[in-house]
DNA sequence: CTCTTATATTGACGATGTCAATATAAGGTC
DNA sequence: GACCTTATATTGACATCGTCAATATAAGAG
């Protein structure tokens, strides 16, 4: 009756214990290792139990994208707020987060871009994503004039992304020398930004 | 004994005859519906029978991932050469020819980064994967002086690459107006290797 | 207490990757 | 041709998976 957690009949936090098990399974093995019986074997549960809270297998990988999107988005906030005034700080502390939130969770970067695997015309996760895309947006193309540039906001976004994912993907290998502050990607940036 | 294409116990060419079923499920309903049994089914043999031929289904797909890179080696290879002299020209050609493949065949282009599917460490794969990647790394680096430029080509291969990525996953929608030579990425480069 | 609803369990089905055992073809050697 | 070896294909089985249907149990309202 009180708050037990361990009384049968998981009752009420099931779906958020399945969610808890479900990013631990991906953070561990990977998400091809994430499947519903396995999750509901981490939460002590029988196999259709999850079944109550998420109709498919599809609707649980979306929770959960859902939930690494509003992480990385808050991440992505804090970069922002912390860098200093200049569009250059700014795009350097995004890529920064970008790359850290990728190679601390590489199974959990990886599931945002899953089509496959999430159900993108999810309005939420839609939400979500958009809410994302606009701060990009507004980070990159807002110059001191206040004019953007559309192409220069995709080309970062699509730069760092593109760069990431190689990098997850150990296409690249970071720069022996000087580890911190990711001075391959600190270079890439001051190019597409130079000062013409 | 002749070139009977369809005498029983497949004989020969069994193994090519299961890569070009295996092309056509992919490129028809994606990676998840590419099942060693489906393949099988496709090309009239029973369940086990590529057994014989891949270990595994990951060595199915990546003998199917090697024709991929082949191909489009040879797409890019193409496009170095139809280009006008010049960095800018060589670059954009190139861009053109990714994203083209990649729009086209999509499948086939998610394929080659899906390290869980494919063996990256296979030996024939790695040599095709490093031809490409030195191909980017001359055209993109090599500017008339004769000096490379890591950082330079690093943020090509990743802008083209994440803009690839984005594009087939719908993330960005191409200008509406002027389809023909994608204007976006066009601009894209032009903002990476502005004259300084 | 009883009835309703939400939630969890059990059991089943078809599909898959993979393995073991078996069958068949091809090719060389006599 | 007969025989043996090897390559190749088939059949059957097993564990696992997602999903569904039927059932059981808990919680809450009246």
């Amino acid at each position: 009756m009180l708050e037990d957690t361990e009384r049968q009949y998981h009752h009420g936090r099931l779906r958020c214990a399945l969610l808890d098990a479900a990013r631990t399974i991906l953070d561990h093995d990977g998400v091809d290792h994430l499947t519903i019986r396995a999750v509901a074997r981490l939460a002590g549960v029988s196999h259709a139990a999850p079944a109550n809270h998420f109709s498919d297998r599809k609707a649980l990988l979306t929770a959960l994208a859902m939930r690494n999107y509003y992480d990385l988005t808050w991440r992505v906030t804090q970069a922002i707020h912390a860098s200093e005034d200049g569009t250059t700080d700014r795009l350097h502390g995004i890529a920064d987060a970008f790359l850290d939130y990728a190679l601390t969770y590489p199974h959990r970067f990886r599931l945002l871009w899953r089509g496959d695997l999430v159900n993108m015309k999810d309005p939420d996760l839609e939400t979500t994503m958009n809410g994302l895309y606009a701060k990009l947006l507004a980070a990159t193309s807002l110059d001191p004039s206040g004019k953007t540039n559309v192409s220069r906001a995709i080309a970062f976004w699509s730069m760092v992304h593109g760069y990431v994912a190689l990098r997850i993907d150990a296409m690249f290998t970071p720069q022996p020398d000087e580890r911190t502050g990711e001075p391959r990607l600190t270079a890439m940036i001051n190019l597409l930004f130079a000062e013409e």
